[in-house]
DNA sequence: ATGACTGATGGAATCAGA
């Protein structure tokens, strides 16, 4: 069972994208994030044809986050994060698929810092942690999945001094970061890979993705039911290469069926 | 230190992204 994680940055400006990568990669789960789509405006019906049925929850202009499941509806169990009646930003939805758990999140970046939006940030991220803590001990696989807008560690940038004042890099969002997984979580992509350079976003200035310089903030976090089944994972690379595309790459993870 | 690039909205310029 594939399940992938793709900041899409606009599904309606990238459905031609999105519909191609599907049909090479076909992957049975699809995150999305940033779909810069309201709710009315999810293109559902182009994703049916495509194979895929969908949960989402949309929001004008910005934020937004999206399930996929390849030839069957994804059962939502939830939206939001518990914890802030006063937050309106669609960051977070989760679902069952074939018997595996998905939390999908697009966790706020936090820029610039210190300020609100990065006391949003680190509030978003207690919230969080909080939910993970529900589903880390389930007898079925749990798969958070999505943008964290965290580079974990300095392995995970091309250059960590051109970050470090930047939200995503800052001690806080780190420690943060680490309480989550030390709940026993499995970042896939960095348990299978611990010494490579890899990253999941490039962004659009300056050349970044010609010159590889990018950071590592897509990530699968694997409960252990799901953890032990764990086959491959990656990057999808390619993709950021391609005419009019995301400036996230997909990233993805192989488990075992059950 | 700054700016470069992009999507969505709305029909220009702005906001937000990371």
């Amino acid at each position: 069972m594939r399940i992938a994680t793709f900041n899409v940055n606009g599904v309606n400006g990238r459905i031609d994208l999105l519909a191609d990568w599907l049909g090479e990669t076909s992957p049975d789960v699809v995150c999305l994030q940033e779909l810069k789509a309201p709710e009315e405006k999810f293109p559902a019906a182009r994703l049916e044809k495509a194979g895929y049925g969908a949960i989402w929850h949309g929001q004008a202009r910005w934020n937004g986050v999206a399930i996929l499941a390849r030839g069957c509806e994804p059962i939502e169990t939830g939206r939001g994060l518990r914890g802030d009646p006063e937050d309106m930003q669609s960051r977070y939805i989760e679902a069952a698929v074939r018997g595996v758990l998905i939390g999908c999140l697009y966790l706020p970046n936090g820029n610039p810092q210190p300020g609100p939006k990065f006391d949003y940030k680190l509030a978003w991220m207690e919230r969080l942690i909080a939910r993970a803590a529900d589903l880390i001990g389930l007898d079925e696989p749990v798969v958070l999945a999505g943008d964290y807008n965290v580079i974990p560690t300095d392995a995970d940038v091309y250059k960590p001094e051109r970050w470090k004042d930047d939200a995503l890099m800052q001690p806080e969002s780190r420690e943060a970061f680490f309480r989550l997984t030390a709940q026993g979580w499995t970042d896939a992509i960095r348990h299978l890979h611990p010494d490579e350079r890899i990253y999941t976003f490039w962004d659009y200035w300056r050349n970044a993705f010609g010159r590889d310089a990018g950071i590592r903030i897509d990530h699968l976090l694997l409960n252990p039911v799901a953890a032990k089944g764990l086959k491959s994972a990656g990057v999808d690379r390619e993709v950021r290469g391609r005419e009019g595309t995301s400036d996230h790459a997909p990233a993805w993870v192989e488990l075992e069926d059950r």
